[in-house]
DNA sequence: GCCGCTATTTTGACACTGTCAAGATGTGTT
DNA sequence: AACACATCTTGACAGTGTCAAAATAGCGGC
């Protein structure tokens, strides 16, 4: 019935022709150039060629399009973690280091939105988006789901500790990555040059040793 | 000569009364009350007394009075480690089990102060003062003289790996205790309730096994 | 083709921020 | 008493996030 399906456009919108998108383009574009904390909505606005309060009929905060950006981030983030996993050629210790340099190298390589993503301000204090949660959940129940394999598989220590030891002990390895990743992003003891030697540090320490 | 040494006053300050060390020490109340991003200098005056821009002949900068701030709490975090390490009668487990527990414990009981020393913006870009590097390098250096004692020790793994092997491993565990504490102080995945089963899980996974 | 409804955008305004320049005020030295 | 200097205040500026009210554009129905 409707004839003006020839062309699928998802928002033919009124005026600008998807603002929402163009916003969220030129924001990733402007926190790109100059970090995050130097993206203010007034610019972000001028360089969409629109005034200072329309996005504010896009995202109701300066948080909200915050979390839709970082929501992209895991997206992307979830996506390339499951191909290595789902890989079937590789061998589990290939997937393990694969995860961790994969996530060190993710955040080295996108600094401004791994900020975004895990900087505070978006998770602290109900902040976060119900989208940004919908979309993070699973990306970390992921993490677990491996880790969970990993052991089950001989790869990883699973000795009793309190406590639910998958989660556990996916936690730690979480944390170490992230850890290892902030400290690098923000040059606390460490540059780029080493990435690589750290990751790899990282997954010999964690693996199950055999004698 | 100087008659006025009866009683010593490191800065006997013109109008208020060492200012320098009244600011400090309201910016930490402010900090504690509302976090680091609810602090404004202009608070900050209002709460000492003082007009908006005395603080300017203190601190030559926002970032200034916060890597003042920063520089305190290295020095308490460097203090109470160092205690613990030099104590004679804790064995090697013991004092690696302190150092791990003591450091998340550390940024749960004080996650502001902590997000103030870690978070980017005063490591980010040069903008850390010299006081504040001369405080944290060593530090991280005592970190670092830790962890090749307990690999000397036995206690934690030495393989060989590529670049120097103690200084990777340090930075490895102190990525660990950092991301975890920046998960749990951020509220991903995680609550203080956990607290001590990560920090546990996390000391069994890095411990040498030997069996 | 015109009218109204609603989605979209703009203009104006407010309170707040960090920081600078210039002036006022107090303190110690000569 | 007079000067130099440390200290603090007032005024100002550009920038920020966000709200309220007005303007504009596109769609349906008549």
């Amino acid at each position: 019935m409707n004839l003006s399906n020839i062309v699928e456009i998802p928002r033919p919108s009124y005026h600008h022709g998807d603002l929402r998108q163009a916003l969220l383009k030129a924001a990733k574009e402007l926190i790109a150039e100059a970090g995050i904390e130097n993206l203010s909505l007034r610019k972000l606005a001028e360089r969409a060629g629109v005034s200072r309060t329309a996005p504010y009929h896009h995202f109701s905060d300066k948080n909200d399009l915050l979390c839709a950006i970082a929501a992209e981030g895991f997206r992307r983030r979830h996506l390339s973690a499951k191909a290595t996993f789902d890989n079937p050629y590789l061998t589990q210790e290939q997937k393990f280091e694969d995860f961790i340099c994969g996530y060190v190298r993710f955040a080295a390589d996108h600094p401004e939105e791994y900020e975004l993503m895990f900087g505070r301000s978006i998770w602290k204090q109900a902040n976060s988006t119900q989208e940004l949660r919908d979309v993070a959940y699973p990306c970390f129940q992921h993490q677990l789901e491996m880790i969970r394999s990993w052991q089950e598989g001989g790869l990883l220590a699973s000795d009793s500790v309190a406590g639910d030891n998958a989660l556990r002990t996916s936690q730690v390895i979480w944390g170490a990555v992230h850890g290892i990743a902030k400290l690098l992003i923000d040059g606390i003891y460490t540059d780029a040059a080493q990435i690589e030697e750290i990751s790899l540090c990282a997954v010999k320490l964690f693996i199950q040793k055999r004698s």
